[in-house]
DNA sequence: TCATGCCATGGAACCGGTTCCGAATTGGGC
DNA sequence: GCCCAATTCGGAACCGGTTCCATGGCATGA
């Protein structure tokens, strides 16, 4: 056994009165007159005791944690939807349990971690696919689940259509005049079910359907989920030039420009780039892009969590979020967005200032 | 009360040993026979029992949970160290509960409940400097605590010095034949204590002192931590244009480089420019840095813990990280690494084959 | 005056593992 | 055959909150 700590018996003999009302007190009950009220948490704050957490958790069933899944946490746009889910979580009082999956094995590992010990009261899963049997174990628990970037029947779950972004961004390029677009993405295998990008590509491949252009795999490559590997990729397919790529996620498009870069070309003179995703980077280096909502996926999906823990149907168990082409300089050629107007410059008494939405931003002394 | 489930207890009876015994099963004592181990197992196994983890829990008076303080996790930087916790807790059984800090009001909610509630066994701190008052308390509770990205005596961390980095990028500047040499770094103004950018400029500061040169404010500037904010601050020193500068991330590094762009600047020709960090975007933009081991932080700190859990003094509990200059094209004006030396091209019997390192890497097919 | 009902309260039982003490069994040495 | 030590095992007590039932006090209404 361990060694005790100041238990609410402590408090309860000290106070003079029950470990019910002490309890009761703890969990704001109004069952409690004001007198003992004000005792209970005067000996409380003398006696600096603070409930344990993990007794409550035993004898109230539920650990008031959220699991998330998640995978390859460094890219940008995993990234995203995992700081919205967690700072939906925190706001509800539920610590976020982080499980960073790097492999099939290790995501089975977890899982059957989670479920079994009941560390968490529900599980996020983001961007992965969760195997079959394990849903159905879930399901069994009664486990909240919840899919974030993943859309399964029968599961709440937060989504986009990766096949309409994918149509939409070659529909872009097909407005802009182009007839051969190349198509640069990642490698099909994926153990984890990463789909997104074969998506796409099918929507890549509707959108040239629809136009009437016939498909020709020499514009087509796969590679890993790098910019350094869409800079290969798109060197390769150098002989076959086309006059326009669509790449499958920003990182990648920022890999087909250094490329294109090296290789002379203007763009989007020679070669316009859209990619996918709408990350920073892109705002950066002024590629076309495909927006999706990221933190937004993230913050909804938690939400949805803390309603499904609350006992309330989250009302729209399954939802999708809308995508919007951001055309910029990589395919348009225009040059806009320049950061400068985003800012205002001012000659200030101290020397020169730089405002942003009418706050000062930055101020440079002497 | 709660509905109960299939206990140890259940085990037990449907066994027929005491509940002793099973525990003994479940923890891997070697006081069981070779019969009642495999008897209790399989009963274990009928029943398909797991044991619950908040009752073991409260009975070892411990939650094999490490909580994660860490602020703007959307910084590559901070993400990097993140994973590197995560990854080596997981692998020790652990549980990350990550709480992402925005201010310094949240931190203090954070801890408080972190370290009252025993919600975890320890605290990893990335970048966030601990307010005096929660040490005292926390060391006084003898809950383990470990800094990344922060020094601070008397407590285990795993830093590196940070002016020394800004007197290696400013000394990289001057070796290369630069006297008037810029600064671009964040704004001093953090209640969270992130103060990496700032001691990056003492170091900065001295490099110029060494080498004689006196300072001068018109080439200094700090504003928010983003690409486009250091874009307005290079631009805004167009009139007494350095010959270089020394921006204090890669992040803000790329802004300066944007910024010099459209100034229709050469680079290194009429500016030269390093960062700090040496995040994927310096690679892939061939901008020199910094490098420092920002994985490694990660993985250092959590295995630290994972000793100080497991009662095994860390050795060095104080451990600073070697950094060293990266150069690349942004000041050496060479084009170096170029991402297609690091590859093989191969004409294989299914078309092109892109090879890294002897494995394939991508395979264009037709 | 007494029955009725409500509210505040005390505290036993409980959640499900862990630990430790004592008992039972085994085995070896003489 | 007997004694002592080692091995294995059962189960009570315990960790610290939560919950529910029983109780007592007080006010209200007949």
């Amino acid at each position: 056994m361990r060694k005790p700590t100041i238990s609410i018996a402590t408090v309860a003999a000290e106070a003079g009165v029950g470990v019910g009302t002490v309890s009761r007190v703890l969990n704001g009950s109004d069952q409690v007159s004001e007198a003992t009220l004000k005792r209970v948490l005067g000996t409380i704050e003398r006696l600096d005791y603070r409930p344990l957490r993990s007794a409550s958790s035993l004898s109230k069933g539920r650990t008031d944690a959220v699991g998330i899944l998640v995978s390859v946490i460094t890219r940008p746009s995993v990234m995203a939807r995992l700081v919205g889910v967690i700072d939906v979580l925190s706001d509800a009082g539920l610590d976020a349990v982080v499980f960073n999956v790097q492999n099939r094995a290790q995501l089975d590992r977890h899982l059957s971690s989670i479920i079994d010990q009941r560390r968490v009261d529900g599980i996020i899963s983001i961007s992965l696919r969760i195997p079959k049997e394990r849903i159905a174990r879930i399901r069994k628990l009664a486990i909240p689940l919840v899919l974030v970037d993943n859309n399964l029947s029968n599961l709440p779950c937060v989504y986009i259509d990766d096949v309409a972004g994918g149509k939409l961004a070659t529909e872009h390029l097909l407005s802009l005049g182009h007839r051969r677009i190349g198509f640069i993405g990642d490698n099909a295998r994926s153990d984890l079910g990463m789909s997104a990008s074969e998506n796409r590509y099918a929507g890549y491949l509707m959108a040239l359907e629809a136009a009437g252009i016939g498909l020709d795999f020499d514009v087509v490559a796969r590679g890993p989920h790098s910019s350094e590997a869409a800079a290969v990729l798109a060197s390769a397919l150098g002989k076959h030039r086309p006059t326009a790529i669509f790449a499958s996620s920003d990182t990648l498009a920022v890999g087909v420009i250094k490329a294109a870069q090296q290789h002379r070309l203007k763009i989007p003179g020679d070669l316009a780039v859209i990619g996918f995703d709408n990350l920073e980077v892109s705002s950066i280096l002024d590629i076309s892009t495909v927006n999706q909502p990221l933190l937004e996926s993230g913050t909804k999906g938690a939400s949805k969590m803390v309603s499904l823990l609350n006992g309330e149907i989250a009302k729209p168990h399954r939802e999708e979020l809308v995508l919007d082409v951001v055309p910029r300089g990589s395919s348009l050629g225009i040059q806009r967005n320049s950061p400068t107007k985003l800012y205002g410059v001012v000659e200030g008494p101290h020397g020169l200032q730089i405002l942003q939405g009418g706050e000062e931003l930055v101020s440079l002394k002497r």
